[in-house]
DNA sequence: ATGACTTATACGATAAGA
């Protein structure tokens, strides 16, 4: 154990999809500066490394790595606190899509993913979806759950069970609520990764996504995707797990809000 | 209703998201 890892632990964790850091980047400082996260996860930055907005997030006190292309995906951390280690790619696959980053901070490997969407049932996307899990799952294999602290979370392009859809008899066995895709999650949970969310509101329901079409936020038409998982030695300090529904009123708001884990410290 | 918005790329239309 670093002497540093017991002065300082992570008490506030969130994880976000800005779609877009270019076009959310007013909204994610301010969302920083009044919620002092002190570790953020965010996908879908759109935003190649050169053009990563470094200074920005140095300014206020964060820490930065990440892992971005144009247009699409791109991962990043920020945190208040020193970042060692990243990683940001989970195998030796020849898979080029920025969607993962591993990093050891205050003693906690936090891992950021951004999930495949899969499109449909029928898609070369959807397999790429199911081999990314897999990957994932081999991933995570060199960690012990039940004694390391580990927090993985992102956005998993899944709704974990029917509290997690809006419509849960219409989207049976629909892209994001398949058996394949649940199945690859219930494989994370099943090597020790709890969704922290479940297990401090069992039975509340409570969306991170809303399509921006057919007023689907105003009718809370939503699924909650946007995860934190973590291992039972962090699972069991978790105080609460909030999603932050208002920020989707903001003016020109991602289609995600932000889900924030507290931990004793 | 293979739609509806939003973003990126590139400056119009298409791809992609979820």
């Amino acid at each position: 154990m670093e002497p540093d890892e017991t002065l300082h632990t992570i008490e506030k964790a969130a994880t976000w999809n800005v779609n877009s850091l270019k076009v959310r980047l007013p909204q994610v400082l301010d969302w920083l500066a009044r919620e002092k996260p002190d570790v953020a996860c965010l996908q879908e930055t759109k935003t190649p490394d050169g053009q990563f907005p470094v200074q920005a997030f140095h300014s206020i006190g964060y820490e930065v790595v990440f892992a971005g292309q144009p247009a699409y995906n791109g991962v990043a951390i920020l945190s208040k606190f020193p970042i060692e280690s990243p990683e940001t790619v989970m195998d030796r696959s020849e898979d080029d899509h920025r969607r993962f980053l591993s990093a050891r901070i205050q003693g906690v490997q936090v891992i950021n993913v951004y999930v495949p969407n899969g499109q449909d049932l029928d898609s070369p996307k959807f397999s790429y979806k199911l081999e990314w899990l897999d990957r994932l799952g081999h991933y995570l294999d060199r960690f012990t759950p039940e004694r390391e602290p580990v927090l993985l979370m992102g956005d998993f392009n899944i709704a974990p069970g029917d509290l997690d859809t809006w419509d849960p008899d219409g989207t049976r066995n629909q892209i994001f609520h398949s058996e394949p895709e649940r199945y690859g999650l219930r494989s994370l949970f099943s090597k020790g990764f709890i969704d922290l969310y479940r297990k401090i509101h069992p039975d509340t329901q409570a969306f991170s996504w809303w399509d921006y079409r057919m007023g689907s936020f105003h009718r809370n038409r939503g699924l909650r995707i946007d995860l934190v998982l973590a291992t039972p030695p962090l699972a069991k300090r978790c105080l609460d797990v909030t999603i932050d529904r208002q920020i989707r009123k903001n003016d020109r708001p991602s289609d995600h809000v932000p889900v924030t884990a507290f931990f004793t410290s």
